[in-house]
DNA sequence: TGCATGTATATCGGTTCGATATATTTTAAC
DNA sequence: GTTAAAATATATCGAACCGATATACATGCA
């Protein structure tokens, strides 16, 4: 998926201005699947505006900059339909910095592996207690309900998976910490 | 974790090409937490070699074209531990396709769901067997029992998660495909 | 024989990221 | 009450990165 079609699922949850589109991703219903920077959500923006997949009404507001927004067209809605039902999807990317470290434990300080553990069991949980939030939300008032079901169920799975992670790292948590520091970097150790 | 990095980690469990390089990322003990393509490593290892970091030898097959194999210098190795002890790690980015398009099931058919979410299922399930199938021949053959205790510590996490995942879509299948085509994209349901 | 697959290096265009610039308002702290 | 920080908002630029492609020979297998 390419900034373009994801601009344009975003849109298809309403209109938005590029700003509100970068929440979605940071903060927002994608933001544990997708992302997308400044650098490339408005000249997506300009160019699917070109091209008449979205229209733009600058609202110049009173005590604000002015504020671009983006709502789908009918072209819109087509080009994301035919986006989205293309092909098998490709295989899902991930990059984790912290898999990649925790990958050379043996050639790091106890203390240090402990400290990348423990940030990322936190940072699990704070993701996990904010989707619990939500949850909690939506059932106590009926009137924030704004995800669909599939929108619920694709959450569900995060959740998941989340959970999996967490429960994950804090039962090896230990083991991490006991294969720190077996071996130096020297090179000499290295299998050859 | 640029690209530079990556191949020092790499090279950090033993001499290897470019080549062999890219395929730790595709297939091997990378593959699912880091990912490097050509058009990156080559550039990369020419300016590590510049850099002093790795050293080239060529080695000039018959029958095969000629083969760089790259080893990392004790400065390399420097500069793998800053790497990766230098800060807490950013977070994990991920971009699903497959969860995109499921985030917007309702828009699309059940037909064409159901096929997303098997696909997904099949894929999951192979590595799964795969993961299953390395610890099996580890454990019987000690002679290819190459992983370090970390490394398996975090095989453990990908296959702990992988098998969440793998769950959740088993048992939410049906309840992905009930939700499909309620809505269509002709953007006159959209919420504004 | 022919064709797909695997081994191997390399490059190029296009996409994307991350940081930064600009400017104003709201919130928080002291 | 003032000042600092964070939020709102658009935009751009260089660096980094991906994906496809070119080249070339070997191997396997139908």
């Amino acid at each position: 998926m390419d900034t373009k079609t994801i601009c344009l699922g975003a849109l298809a949850l309403g209109e938005a201005s590029g700003y509100e589109i970068r929440k979605m991703f940071e903060d927002g219903p994608f933001a544990h699947f997708a992302q997308a920077a400044y650098g490339s959500i408005y000249p997506a923006l300009t160019k699917l505006a070109e091209d008449g997949l979205v229209t733009c009404k600058s609202e110049t507001q009173e005590k604000r900059p002015d504020k671009k927004v983006y709502r789908l067209t009918p072209s819109g809605w087509d080009h994301l339909e035919q986006a989205l039902q293309s092909k098998i999807p490709s295989e899902d990317k991930v990059r984790s910095d912290t898999l990649f470290i925790l990958f050379f434990t043996e050639w790091q300080r106890p203390d240090w592996i402990a400290r990348v553990v423990d940030a990322r069991i936190d940072h699990y949980r704070s993701i996990l207690d904010g989707m619990q939030h939500c949850i909690d939300r939506e059932a106590a008032e009926p009137a924030h309900n704004c995800a669909s079901a599939s929108q619920k169920l694709v959450r569900g799975f995060g959740h998941a998976v989340y959970r999996a992670a967490h429960d994950y790292l804090v039962e090896n948590r230990d083991a991490f910490i006991a294969a720190a520091g077996q071996r130096r970097t020297d090179g000499r150790e290295a299998a050859e």
